[in-house]
DNA sequence: TGGTCGGTTGTACCA
DNA sequence: TTGGTACAACCGACC
């Protein structure tokens, strides 16, 4: 029996290696592509970079299936509202998508499969976001996530290496599969505007990185090319503050899934082929294994993304402080290279990992002692690259609540930025107002006399602020704050270990703190 | 994937 | 020549 088919993309906005894609070709005679805008994913708040990313990666679908006579489809609301819908406008009998294993798609899909039944569709799910099947990690591991990333390679070594990707469809695979296509349907299902999701794009900067399969694989191959450069990668010895990105940004197009990991894990393998090269974790390879060992912690561990009722957790008394948490948000905390790194972030979406760690320690253990969770929502909405789980495990993994416990280690506002910017170009590329402080006041500019501040035509505490904390003091505070909260920790980790633990894993002897262990 | 401080060592320069 | 000085580079200890 041929099948009328819908192909739900969510993520995986490709045609490459998308095996759920394939599965739908199969003895198919009709088939839907179909992407919902979900009020919960799409909202307004989401950052307008991001919208713009996506209605960029979905024309760019729709294009792409267009070279082989289909489409995309185009809707919005509730995913369950939508689709007894369509199965009974277009008589579906098969449903197929790409496996997310982030806990409110797992319940939506749950959701819409069950309608699915109802409705007598079949589904297919595969996966193909991840290297791996995240959950054959955790049962190769005991039925527990691995805790650090060393075991997680020890896992992954003993699994062999990730899945070879497939091939994109091809007009041969679509010669039996017809997309109905109408005027009314042109209509009805098109991609929307940024207007019409009612989001202002005269805000809009430069397109640094625009959405799509197209632009995702171009841009592997470009980097691709630099065989020297991506043999010798080390992410610690990227820059955090170049003029332009030190590293691939291939990250949003990973989590768009505009360019699939395996592909690109694959495409790594050739280039090293024969040559010496770089290793996990601070090779390319390694930092795909960083996403891999994140997602299986935000898989095998409840709450991930909450320090409440997450077992891994250290619970610290995070200050409420609304007046500091939007100085921060929006560049204002009169520290040029927090406040530079924030305005890219705004401006572009993107913005390098060792800045990344700067503004988190800043934000959380470092200065300001703000919960990591309103960090992680106000990344959320402004990375282009904002991934649920690698958010949640980074943001845990800076402010010392999890995975890294070296909390002594706190950044400097003003040092860490000259190692690798004396002059303080990218400061001055940010936050141009401060372009005409010479360089050995750039990064403290509260510091210059009165009449260097009017020679650069920039008064602090007028039209810059007076940096909001003094961070040789609170720095100093906070991490005696840390060490009680990991003091807290032990104890009463002591009183009940497997309990307070959560999973059955004991990962950290209790009433000790880890032993300092470098993981690159 | 830290920063700072104090101490040591190495080196360039010069009287 | 050589001793003095300044300073950079590095190390370990500590937070």
């Amino acid at each position: 029996m041929a099948h009328v088919c819908i192909h739900w993309f969510r993520k995986g906005l490709r045609l490459h290696d998308n095996p759920a894609l394939m599965a739908a070709l199969t003895d198919c005679k009709e088939l839907y592509p179909v992407f919902i805008l979900d009020p919960y994913l799409h909202h307004t708040k989401v950052g307008i970079n991001r919208q713009r990313f996506l209605i960029g990666a979905l024309k760019d679908l729709d294009c792409s299936l267009r070279k082989l006579n289909s489409r995309l489809f185009v809707l919005r609301g509730k995913p369950e509202d939508v689709f007894p819908k369509l199965f009974n406008r277009w008589n579906v009998t098969k449903l197929t998508y790409e496996y997310d294993t982030e806990p409110y798609s797992l319940r939506r899909d749950e959701r819409v499969a069950s309608l699915a039944k109802e409705h007598g569709v079949d589904v297919i799910y595969k996966i193909s976001h991840t290297l791996y099947n995240i959950e054959r990690i955790i049962e190769e591991n005991n039925g527990k996530p691995p805790l650090t990333y060393k075991r997680l390679q020890a896992i992954v070594q003993n699994l062999g290496p990730p899945k070879k990707p497939i091939p994109a469809p091809t007009l041969e695979n679509m010669r039996d599969v017809k997309t109905p296509r109408s005027q009314k349907y042109e209509d009805e299902y098109r991609i929307p505007t940024l207007e019409e999701l009612q989001l202002d794009s005269q805000f809009l900067g430069e397109e640094l990185f625009p959405g799509g399969e197209q632009e995702a694989l171009r841009r592997l191959d470009e980097h691709m090319k630099r065989t020297g450069w991506v043999c010798s990668f080390e992410k610690p010895q990227t820059s955090p503050n170049s003029l332009s990105p030190s590293t691939t940004v291939l990250s949003p197009y990973v989590t768009f899934g505009c360019l699939s990991a395996r592909t690109f894990w694959w495409r790594l393998t050739e280039v090293y082929r024969g040559r010496k090269h770089s290793a996990p974790p601070v090779s390319l390879h390694g930092q795909l294994l960083w996403r891999e060992f994140f997602y299986t912690c935000s898989v095998g561990i409840p709450n991930f993304n909450k320090m409440n009722d997450n077992p891994v957790c250290t619970k610290v008394d995070w200050d409420t402080n609304q007046q500091n948490l939007a100085a921060w948000r929006e560049a204002r905390t009169g520290f040029p290279f927090i406040d530079a790194i924030m305005t890219q972030l705004r401006q572009e979406g993107w913005i390098h990992h060792l800045a990344r760690h700067a503004v988190a320690c800043f934000l959380t253990r470092g200065d300001l002692w703000i919960s990591w969770e309103e960090g992680q929502k106000v990344f959320e909405d402004l990375l282009l690259d904002g991934d649920w789980a690698l958010n949640a495990g980074n943001w845990q993994w800076l402010s010392a609540s999890a995975f890294f416990h070296q909390f002594f280690r706190v950044y400097s506002p003003i040092a860490f930025g000259k190692k690798t910017d004396k002059n303080g170009d990218y400061i001055k590329k940010y936050l141009p107002l401060l372009k005409k402080f010479p360089p050995e006041y750039i990064y403290e500019p509260w510091k210059a006399p009165r009449s260097v501040q009017q020679a650069a035509g920039c008064i602090v505490g007028k039209d810059y602020p007076h940096p909001i904390v003094q961070h040789e003091q609170i720095s100093k505070k906070n991490i005696q704050r840390m060490k009680e909260a990991y003091a807290k920790r032990s104890s009463d980790n002591n009183e009940s270990p497997i309990k307070k633990q959560g999973i059955t894993g004991i990962y950290i002897s209790p009433g000790l703190l880890p032993p300092p262990y470098k993981t690159w």
